[in-house]
DNA sequence: ATGAAAGCGCTAACAG
DNA sequence: CTGTTAGCGCTTTCAT
């Protein structure tokens, strides 16, 4: 008859307490550093929880506590620069932290609708951080009766504290650059033109980047602004609409540093020598950028994932963070891609 | 006096047999879609759930149930192409298939310890897909003793099942590649020279390549391999060191494309035209190497996630897969940075 | 087909 | 400083 052998059996608050010859009580506040233990019944309850290979079932302290020790993270999709990498800086500081990590990437209208009600309801993660997800009312609602800690990176939102980037500014830079370089007509590879996830940050790089031109008096052709998609492809796609055109334009803008790549791709096949014929500039400062030699716009991105984390972490921690908006600045990295006009 | 008032407090499962009338077990087995339950109360129990906004509480099934509805993937790192890539594919799996899905970073001995004791231990996830993190025997055999269904990638272990490609193979076809084309000093960029993730990959790739040479009769000067630790950046110093060499290499092959990037910049930098001067090829098919026309060998990345997933999603239930181990295949995408010698 | 009741393993008052 | 005792919300025999 197989009864259970302990050994093989996972140990459990009651071996310990039991081996220890302590209650579990004392068992579970020796473990998790609580005050009021005996510095002696610590060491000896340490001891034997080690020596039995005990580790609190995360499900029964979940439960029974009320918080799960899991945090969630929420991206439009994991295999892009730059969420992998917002993903990358902030899982390690969580780690550091103790929580586990759930990921979920939500790529369209259904995924999300999945996400908020779950995660959201159901307690799997005490907190979540929505990166470059902006939400409707009806999201933040939902977020905000629930009471779950929530944090987002990428779109502002007054509802909760996040980790921005003036996406004004990026697009005046951007336009500053190369207007200043003498460009006349320049393109702009934006995003999609669809919006199902409700995604501001083009819109504001776009302003920016029209209203600098506009105080320049530069005239922007609609013409010449092409989606992109946020994709490699897409910013070759876009380029090569781009460059079909019969007035194609002395420089392009592209939103990304992926989509410029692509940008770039195309021109080369067109023939065009960049920047001689041609320049391209990108936001990002991609991993690549330097490569391509590509000029860009740096949002340090390698910053933002540990600081949204942070940020989440003062959350769950109850202490109010000292500031619930942390900008991070941009700043122009000039290569090798872009220069005056012919 | 702050009674909880039911309309803000997360309905239970008593709550929804209350209203239904009938017991809390109808209302467990109705939900999950359990044989023996009358359609008409199935109904009738679905309706008020859904009308009360009821979703079981995951910590509490998962503690009643044994199972945490949950798969964990550990990676080395989530900031490089291939993890993210592979990472994306799973995720997509596993959340159609209703699993929460944790991930975890292991860059090093530390973490690793953390992870396999924890996750193993823990009842934190029900299966663990191991990216390219070849285990010692001691892990092996805390995962098999902990009874959590594994999986692996990219390093083949016998005693879990995996998706592998012929990393021999691939060695062997960028040396025939690159001797086809009549050169005779080509460099290797690999990995790094200390290894603490026993991370076998390089070395399959690396004896494939010399063995091919070897059979052509070639001779692999040592002083041509160098370390590119995997990154843009490490594949830019290799080729770097490997041009100031008094006999440099006409044709490199990089074990990872995104070394083989950093090494074209090198090139390029160095004033020599690829591939007039000097020949190079990756491993991977990048998002980015049509972009940097390279030559590169395919390992189908954004098949590889998914296969892991699903080999997963058959052990967790628990009919053995139809086969243990899924070898992707790889092929040579031959573009414009190789060419014969000049 | 349904219900009663015994846990799952832990945490959190409350006593002492 | 430590022990007792209720639960946390669900699943799962075992009856009926």
């Amino acid at each position: 008859m197989p009864t259970t052998d302990p050994s093989e059996r996972r140990a459990t608050i009651e071996d310990v307490a039991e081996a220890a010859g302590v209650s579990v009580a004392t068992v579970s506040r020796a473990l998790r550093d609580l005050p009021n233990v005996a510095t002696s019944t610590r060491l000896r309850v340490e001891q034997f929880a080690q020596q039995l290979n005990y580790r609190a079932d995360p499900n029964a302290s979940r439960l029974a506590a009320g918080r799960s020790g899991a945090v969630a993270m929420a991206v439009p999709v994991f295999n892009s620069w730059y969420f992998s990498e917002i993903v990358a800086g902030a899982e390690a500081v969580f780690a550091d932290a103790g929580y586990d990590v759930l990921i979920s990437a939500i790529p369209g209208p259904h995924r999300r609708a999945l996400f908020v009600s779950q995660t959201a309801y159901q307690r799997r993660a005490d907190g979540i951080i929505m990166v470059d997800l902006a939400m409707g009312q009806g999201e933040r609602d939902v977020l905000l009766r629930a009471g779950v800690p929530t944090v987002t990176t990428g779109a502002k939102s007054a509802d909760f504290p996040g980790v921005i980037i003036d996406n004004v500014a990026v697009g005046r830079t951007a336009a500053t650059h190369l207007a200043g370089l003498g460009h006349q007509r320049i393109a702009l590879i934006a995003g999609q033109n669809e919006d199902p996830l409700h995604f501001t940050v083009p819109e504001d790089r776009q302003r920016g980047f029209e209203r600098e031109l506009e105080a320049r008096e530069i005239f922007f052709d609609p013409s010449l602004e092409a989606a992109g998609n946020f994709s490699v492809a897409g910013g070759y796609e876009a380029m090569v609409g781009l460059l079909k055109l019969d007035h194609p334009p002395t420089a392009v803008f592209a939103m990304s540093d992926e989509m410029a790549f692509g940008a770039i791709q195309a021109a080369r096949e067109y023939g065009l020598g960049v920047p001689e014929d041609l320049s391209i500039m990108g936001v990002d400062d991609h991993d690549l950028a330097a490569a391509f030699g590509l000029t860009t716009i740096s949002q340090q991105v390698d910053h933002q994932g540990p600081l949204a984390a942070r940020l989440l972490l003062a959350l769950l921690d109850d202490h109010q963070p000292d500031e619930l908006m942390v900008e991070v600045p941009t700043v122009l990295v000039e290569r090798t891609t872009t220069g005056p006009p012919v």
